[in-house]
DNA sequence: CACATTTCTTAACTTAAGTGAACGAATTAT
DNA sequence: ATAATTCGTTCACTTAAGTTAAGAAATGTG
């Protein structure tokens, strides 16, 4: 379980024995049920993600609706604006799968940090990476149709399909449910 | 002119007497007429962009045709993803207003970085600054429709509504400049 | 297993955005 | 200064998304 976390973080430093001992030790790794609730709306917390195995979704409740915007599966990581703002959560984290998850309080990344300045260099290129994908999704999501975001996400993200609810799939593309569901009919006529 | 980039450095890290004479002598600072293309689709760069005065343009040219998908105006820094990835450019970018810009080549972030540590944490703390704000702004441009995502930007920016071509704002906001226009008669009529 | 709840789809109708075209206003170029 | 673009708005029409409602399918629970 822990050679996933290991295997990912050797892509960008390299870690020796000890220091994955040290990692070990903070006692980290969660196993989570479906529909565990991480984070909600008005809650501070200081907890980041890590996603090992399963799904977490990122949602707001607008007008008492759900509005998903954001999933993170296998290797990809979520620090909630929370976090880093010190303010109540504007959103809730729950799981949609049942998952594994590296659960990390920033006061151990601080500790692990002052131990380790790897670790530091590690979160930046992280983070400089996250930014730059992050900036040509919106701008992909910007410059296109909810139907070309869908089929995007089909080629791109297959697996989301798949494993995530239509709903909460909707919200994700800028749209209702009913109109994901019109849009996938309409691209299953196209083909004939 | 400096001054204002100091200041805003100022923010982050402090600066000695020393320390800025060094970044004075890598002549940095261009003052850019409007309408001039600082990168085109296509093009490999290494250029940073840094706004001291005036405002640039993010663009794609999909079908013939400028989407616009985002702006940058006073204090704010636009590293293009040409830059971090190493691949030619997806995009355009030009000033909209006569324009005083810090222009870095990325040589000198590295030989800036090595003369002084402090840099790097002022690029770390920038990059997770932007990241958080881009986050939000996605999730704000996803779970709203284009009425609310106008009314948004008339709130937050309300100098950008002022200052930009209003079919430059329809692509910003994810629409036709014909359904910007409609949409803003559309708001008027709305309040008497 | 049966019941309750949630989720997905379909349909009819409403509202808003896309499209193509026209026209005056503003800006830019000569 | 004048001509030439470019820009912003309006209009009529088309297409697609939002809304409300209903029913079927899937999922979860006692």
């Amino acid at each position: 379980m822990q050679d996933i976390l290991f295997n990912f973080m050797a892509k960008y430093i390299s870690l020796t024995e000890e220091e994955k001992n040290v990692i070990i030790s903070l006692d980290i790794f969660r196993s989570l049920k479906k529909g565990t609730v991480l984070l909600k709306e008005g809650q501070k917390s200081q907890d980041n993600y890590f996603v090992l195995k399963g799904c977490i979704r990122k949602y707001y409740i607008i007008d008492g609706e759900e509005k998903t915007t954001a999933f993170y599966t296998e290797l990809e990581a979520l620090t909630p604006h929370c976090v880093t703002s010190n303010m109540p959560s504007e959103y809730y984290v729950n799981c949609i799968e049942d998952s594994i998850l590296v659960v990390a309080d920033s006061s151990m990344g601080v500790e692990v940090n002052s131990k380790f300045p790897k670790f530091d260099i590690m979160c930046r290129m992280l983070s400089e990476e996250l930014l730059a994908k992050q900036q040509i999704d919106f701008d992909e999501f910007k410059t296109s149709s909810p139907e070309q975001r869908y089929l995007n996400l089909l080629q791109k993200r297959p697996d989301l399909i798949q494993r995530v609810p239509q709903h909460q799939l909707a919200s994700y593309l800028g749209i209702k449910p009913q109109s994901l569901s019109r849009l996938r009919a309409r691209i299953v006529g196209k083909k004939s």
